[in-house]
DNA sequence: TTGCTCCTCACGTCACGTGAGGTGGC
DNA sequence: TTGCTCCTCACGTCACGTGAGGTGGC
C-alpha cells in the first residue's frame, strides 16, 4: 500500500492528477481510509496509470481514455478511434505548419522592412452575388490605367440605377477580368448587388457572380490610387501560402465618404489550394 | 455605422466574439447607444478586426494580440515574439508528429494482433541512485539464462544485508551490463538503494547509478519467466520512436508477494533521442 | 509533540458557445 | 404590431494548478 504522494512520485504524475482521476472515476485508489480519507494505492495499479498516461500522451481526452479503458471496446471501434485521432493529428500538424510558414514570412518582412506588414490577409468564403453591372476596358491593372476608367464607369452606373429605379442591396463592387484583346488588357466591371430577378436594361446587365469557397482578402484604407501595396500584399500572401488565384479579383467599396482619403475598400481574390 | 450582426457577418466572426473583444477592450465599437446599449461599428474598424484575426490565426493568445496591437512594440520585441512563436510551433509540430507515429504504431499492432498492445511504454527521468550490490554473470539476456542466476543472487544479497545491518531505502533493483567476456555475455547486478555513505563490505559493493534524463519504462505483472514480451515492447518502442539505448536496463521489483504470479515489476531502459 | 503529508472545497485558466430572460428598432 | 436583432448575466468547457483552512500519522 502506497500513500498518494509516493504513488504519484513513482508514476511521475502530480498528486492533484491522481485526485482528479479518482474524482472522475478513472483510477480509484485500492483503498480509502474511512476515517482520514487517505487514499492508498498498490503498485499493481501502476499498469493502469501508465496506460492512462500513454493514451493521454497520444492526445486523447480523459473521457476518451475512460472509454478506451473500460467500455469493452471492440477491436474495430478501437481501430476507428485511432484512425480518427490519426486524421486529427495530421490535420493539426498541417495547420501548425501553415502557421509556422506565416510566422516565418512575417519575420522576414520585419527583417527587411523593420515593422509589421501593413496588410493583414485573411481567408474567408465569398457568397454568391447577383449584380447589375456596366463594363469598360482598361489598358492594364495599374491604378493609373484603372482609375480613369473606373471613376466615370461607377458614376454612370449610379445614374442608370437611379433612372431604372433599382435599389442596391449591398456596396458597390468592381471586379476585373483579363481580356484576350491586345490593346485592352483588362475588362472592368462596375457592379452593385440586387435582390430578386431583374432583366437587363440596355447595356445594364444582370450577372450572377459565383460563390468562392475561399478568398484572400485585405482591407485598404485611403485613396484608390494608393491601393497597389494592398494588392501586392495579397499576391505575396497567395504565393507564400502555396495557393493560386481562382477567380476575378474584386474591390468592394465599403465606405465612400466625400473625402477619398477616408475610403474603406475590401480587396478579395478567390483562391484554391495549390 | 453597422449593427453588430452586420459587422460580424462581414468580418466572418461570431457576434459573441465581437462582444468578447469589446469586453476585454481589444476592439471597442465606434459608438455605443447610451439608451439601448447597441454596439455600432464602422467598416474602417474592419482593418483592426482583420489584424486581430490574423494574429490569432498565428496562434497568439488574445492577451498577446493586444500587446502586439497596442503596446507600441519595437521591431526588436516584435521580432522576439515572432521567433518565440516560431519555436513553439516547431515544438508542437514535433510533439504531434511523434504522437502520430505512436498512433500509427498502435494501429499496426491492432491490425496484426487484433487488440491493444499489452504494454504501455512511457518515458520518464530516472533519479540517481546509490545502491549496495552483488554481481554475477549469465550466458545471455533470456529469462532461462537470467532466472537461475538472479534468484540465488537476490537471496544472497538479502542475507548479506541482514548481516551487515544495512536498511534498504527502496525496492530491490537488478540491472544488466553487457560483458566483453565470451562465455558470460551479461553481468547481472542485484542491488538495493541505501541512504548516506556506507563502505564496501567484502564483495558487497557500494555503487552510484547515474540519473537518466529519459528512460523508456513499462510495468510487468506476473512471473519473471514471462517478462520477455514486456522487454520486447520496450525494444520495439525505442525502435519506433527513433531513440537509442543509453544505459543499463533495470528491473525494479515493486511488489513481491509470496505468489510470484502477483509480482509487479517495472522495466526501465535509459534512452537518448536518436 | 513537531513537522510532514494528507484531506476537502473552490477559484482560476482560455476564448468563447449556449441558453435564459428581457428590451429596442424598423 | 409583429418579428428580428440586440442586450446582459451566467453557466459550461478541459484538465488540472494553486491557494485556503483544517486534520491525521509517524
Amino acid at each position: 500500500m502506497f500513500i498518494i504522494g509516493d504513488f504519484a512520485r513513482h508514476g511521475q504524475v502530480s498528486v492533484r492528477m491522481l485526485r482528479h482521476y479518482d474524482a472522475i472515476g478513472l483510477l480509484t485508489p485500492a483503498r480509502i481510509d474511512a476515517n482520514s480519507g487517505y487514499r492508498y494505492y498498490e503498485m499493481s495499479q501502476l499498469a493502469r496509470l501508465n496506460r492512462i498516461i500513454a493514451l493521454k500522451d497520444l492526445g486523447f481526452s480523459l473521457d476518451q481514455v475512460a472509454e478506451l479503458l473500460d467500455e469493452q471496446i471492440s477491436a474495430d471501434q478501437l481501430h476507428g478511434m485511432l484512425r480518427l485521432r490519426s486524421a486529427q493529428l495530421q490535420d493539426t500538424i498541417a495547420t501548425d505548419s501553415a502557421r509556422l510558414v506565416q510566422v516565418e514570412a512575417r519575420l522576414q518582412i520585419i527583417e527587411s522592412e523593420g515593422h509589421m506588414p501593413a496588410h493583414d490577409v485573411i481567408v474567408k468564403p465569398l457568397p454568391a452575388l447577383r449584380v447589375v453591372e456596366l463594363t469598360a476596358s482598361a489598358a492594364s491593372f495599374t491604378p493609373e490605367d484603372i482609375g480613369p476608367v473606373v471613376k466615370p464607369l461607377c458614376a454612370e452606373l449610379g445614374r442608370r440605377l437611379a433612372t431604372a429605379q433599382v435599389t442596391a442591396t449591398g456596396p458597390l463592387t468592381c471586379y476585373y477580368e483579363k481580356s484576350e484583346d491586345a490593346d485592352s488588357a483588362v475588362i472592368v466591371h462596375a457592379a452593385v448587388p440586387i435582390a430578386g430577378s431583374v432583366g437587363d436594361t440596355g447595356d445594364l446587365r444582370v450577372v450572377d457572380l459565383p460563390a468562392a469557397p475561399a478568398a484572400a482578402t485585405t482591407v485598404h484604407r485611403g485613396r484608390m490610387d494608393r491601393v497597389l501595396p494592398a494588392w501586392q500584399a495579397i499576391a505575396q500572401w497567395i504565393d507564400t501560402n502555396a495557393y493560386t488565384s481562382a477567380g476575378y479579383p474584386r474591390e468592394v467599396y465599403l465606405e465612400v465618404p466625400e473625402d477619398e482619403a477616408a475610403w474603406v475598400t475590401e480587396l478579395q481574390e478567390p483562391v484554391a489550394a495549390n
